[in-house]
DNA sequence: CTTGACTCTATAGTTACTAGAGGGATTGTA
DNA sequence: TACAATCCCTCTAGTAACTATAGAGTCAAG
């Protein structure tokens, strides 16, 4: 008889609506329907869910999902590829971890800037942050 | 005579419609017009704009952002402020950081899964990722 | 006087949902 | 059987910070 939307929700640990886009993002293959209309699904379509919010909460893309979607369709001789999907995805947390650092550097040194309203009148993380040469200040046309 | 659009935007190194945008999202004052009705803006507005634009590269909203420009019309009594509002966001960053350093440690230990898709038919990748408990594998109704 | 580069407004698209309106279905209870 | 509570349905609009059109007007050079 299948699981109504709601109690598929409380399940994974998710909205509801959540699901029913799932669906039209072309996630989550449409389930049956009851009588009345109502979505009704399978184990299938639960474990399904599961891989693409476990995805989720590994921060993939819903097209990275998508991707590996796909690939399960044939897992053992896509092996390679799976594996090498989740190297890339690798690579983009670690690259926006190296952002942060650079991120989190530049934000010390800005915060360095200021010694107190006495010194100079006015806030000197103000002064350095609209007088910067990379966004342009100090350049000739 | 003020600058026009274009230039602005050369000058700072963004689009102009970017700049367009920041007016209407209230963090660029209304600059003056010309006959023709092109922007005309002066140095100030420069000056704030390069501000906003060096604030979005350490990745602060523009919430965050609005709220440094009302305290910059007191910078000097608001020192204490605006510090607080640079800790707060390098508070952020840091936040992301440590999350991203968990995501990695979870996509690695996913990846080291894979035994090949001889050993089990399948990639355990894939296994892994739809018969999680964290999204209510095994876990009676 | 026409071409091309610029500018204007207004609107829709992006990501991954979330929230609501306005209805129908089902269930439990009096 | 009537009614209320709780579910479910579709559709639309909102979020953040832009970006990208469409269709029109402006301006300088040749
Ligand atoms: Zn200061
Ligand atoms: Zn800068
Ligand atoms: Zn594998
Ligand atoms: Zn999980």
């Amino acid at each position: 008889m299948g699981y109504k939307i709601g109690e598929v929700a409380r399940k994974v640990g998710c909205k509801v609506e959540t699901i029913r886009f799932y669906e039209k993002a072309g996630l989550l293959p449409e389930p049956s329907r009851s009588a009345g209309n109502f979505r009704l699904y399978s184990d299938s379509h639960l474990e399904q869910l599961r891989l693409i919010r476990h995805c989720r909460s590994l921060d993939m893309s819903l097209d990275t999902i998508r991707n590996l979607l796909k690939l399960r369709l044939h897992a053992a001789e896509n092996c390679r590829e799976i594996n090498d999907l989740v190297d890339a995805h690798i690579c983009r947390v670690e690259a926006q971890m190296k952002l942060l650092t650079h991120l989190r550097g530049s934000l010390q040194k800005l915060r360095s800037q200021c010694s107190g309203p006495e010194a100079s009148g006015t806030c000197e993380i103000l002064l350095e942050l609209s007088g910067c040469e990379c966004h342009g200040a100090g350049v000739g046309s």
